[in-house]
DNA sequence: TTGTAAGCGTTATCAC
DNA sequence: GTGATAACGCTTACAA
């Protein structure tokens, strides 16, 4: 039929659709096709209508790379991942689905960088993750919008999950689940999510006029597995561990198991994150669980607006956590 | 000194430094400073340096959005994992790392898709993984180049680690250091990958007149835990299982440790991958470690290499796996 | 409201 | 071996 149509008209058909094919289908301008792209309302919309058909008919596309040009853009944004490869969470890989997916609806495509090759090529923006505090002085210089994933205080717009939220939640559940004493295993690391996290059980503890306990580890399995089972001693059963991670939780039940102890009968323990490890521990464990295809989906759209819109200061988005249960908390009060 | 030689030339200062801004530079054409990008061969070694200086002095990167309208290219490579997300293993975390650093090299972008958004956008070239069976078919139907991580029997290039020859070495160290019987656990899957680690096994078995015995679960770590506390029984000691998968292999030595076998001592464990998983087990995981981030960068350099050259069929390439190891095998014969 | 013309930065083609 | 010109597909600025 398409074939039809251009024979009639005489026309030469392109490989692929340009401005120029719809218009001349359309019996209008090119400016007239762009317009009604681009500033749909200055067109009348008898010539809207008609410009929507041909743009079917003849299945067009935009071109990107002429956009690009004109419009001195690159239609590129990065994907910024600080932290080391060898210890990337598997979380990343969702929040980059979220973000390509936020990104494809605008023809923008997503480049992955790491600290070696961020400088290379040019781009629109950039989504930065796994910053750590000195990271700050540098990404405040970029010259492009910057969204970043994971909370700052250094007043760079974030996404993030309400962490102490997500803490003060799995907290009140053990206290719920009639844990007695809940100790907190957290990530010898300074930032602010960490300090979120402590913040949540902190409060939960406060209100139940319990006593707090921190412990603080940097972030692998061994070395929460290795404190359980050099102190296995000191905790008695109805104990929960309210981990800052799943890493952590993980060690902290492998812990348990290895010394004896009946996980959920006799004591608890829970996580934060909900990607991957979580499921693979036996039994799966209990944990905060974060949005994380939503949360990519977020920081696209957010970027996208400071770019489209010439946006500097987009505010930031805390999304709410779930408890995703597991077989590490007992299903009621003993 | 940018600016004086500006000034003295009494020219304009684009914000970002043009071909026309080295022409100017270094007096000659913009085809001359096109060329000498682009064929060096066809221009005389002393413009050749005049052009080389001015570039650097004015800092010049092409404009790679003008380069796609002309040539007709997108400068865009889609990634497309079609794997579920929720099984989303990490190591296509590493994958991607690898392309991407490869795709620099020649500013191309990484876009990442899925079945959902496949086909919004344009692109020069695709990096396929996670395939089944059934997908071969509208795979073969793509019109840009293709480039698939993982082996395949349908004649498409892939990119792989050599499986059998992973699945082997490591059933050979198993031998080596004195475990009697050898039990393969296996993916319940019809794909190549899983035909060749079992056939590593194989060929080891019948080299050392052993007897096979295979099983196969689907890729979940309660499964083998399940699969060894069933039939514990059966498992005296000096039994190794040769795993498939770390994950597989991480519910092995759960499963042995929860009936009170003695991991590398009496019982052994291997794996297979080497991402994350094996370094998250306690003990580590001795495991196949695949050079993941490599892979990446060969698939990203065989797709460029299509697509530059106007390539049809470039060969496929096996990675030589290396054998990292953890605590699940035994250091010497006992 | 619609159309015309110019130009974004690059490369292929064809002169010289 | 080098340079002028046109073209790639689109949008802004201006003219009708």
């Amino acid at each position: 039929m398409i074939m039809n149509t251009y024979e009639l008209l005489g026309e030469e058909r392109s490989l692929i659709a340009t401005l120029n094919d719809v218009a001349k289908l359309a019996n209008v301008s090119k400016m007239t096709v762009s317009r009604v792209i681009n500033h749909p309302d200055k067109v009348t919309n008898d010539l809207k209508q008609l410009v929507y058909q041909a743009m079917h008919e003849v299945d067009y596309h935009p071109n990107m790379a002429a956009k690009a040009l004109v419009n001195n853009s690159t239609q590129i944004i990065k994907f910024c991942v600080l932290e080391d490869i060898d210890t990337t969470e598997p979380y990343y890989m969702n929040l980059m689905i979220g973000i390509a997916r936020a990104l494809d609806a605008q023809q923008y495509s997503l480049q992955l960088v790491t600290r070696q090759n961020f400088d290379i090529g040019n781009c629109d923006g950039y989504v930065v993750t796994g910053m750590r505090k000195k990271d700050f002085d540098w990404i405040g210089n970029l010259k492009k919008p910057v969204v970043i994933f994971g909370e700052n205080r250094f007043g760079f717009d974030y996404v993030d999950t309400n962490n102490k939220a997500g803490t003060f939640m799995i907290s009140e559940l053990a206290v719920k689940r009639g844990y007695k004493r809940l100790i907190f295993i957290g990530m010898d690391s300074h930032e602010s999510f960490e300090y979120s996290r402590e913040a949540g059980y902190l409060q939960l503890i406060q209100e139940n006029q319990m006593v707090s306990e921190i412990h603080r580890f940097d972030n692998h399995s061994h070395l929460s597995q290795q404190f359980i089972i050099e102190n296995w001693d000191d905790f008695g059963p109805d104990t929960c561990f309210i981990c800052a991670s799943d890493r952590l939780a993980l060690g902290a039940e492998r812990g348990i198991e290895s010394c004896g102890g009946l996980i959920p009968v006799d004591y608890g323990v829970t996580g934060f994150d909900g990607v991957f490890l979580n499921q693979v521990a036996f039994p799966r464990i209990t944990t905060v669980k974060q949005s994380i295809v939503e949360m990519g989906m977020a920081c696209g759209e957010k970027l996208l607006n400071k770019i489209v819109n010439h946006i500097d200061k987009d505010g930031s988005l805390m999304f709410e956590p779930k408890i995703s249960m597991g077989g590490t908390v007992r299903d009621s009060s003993k």
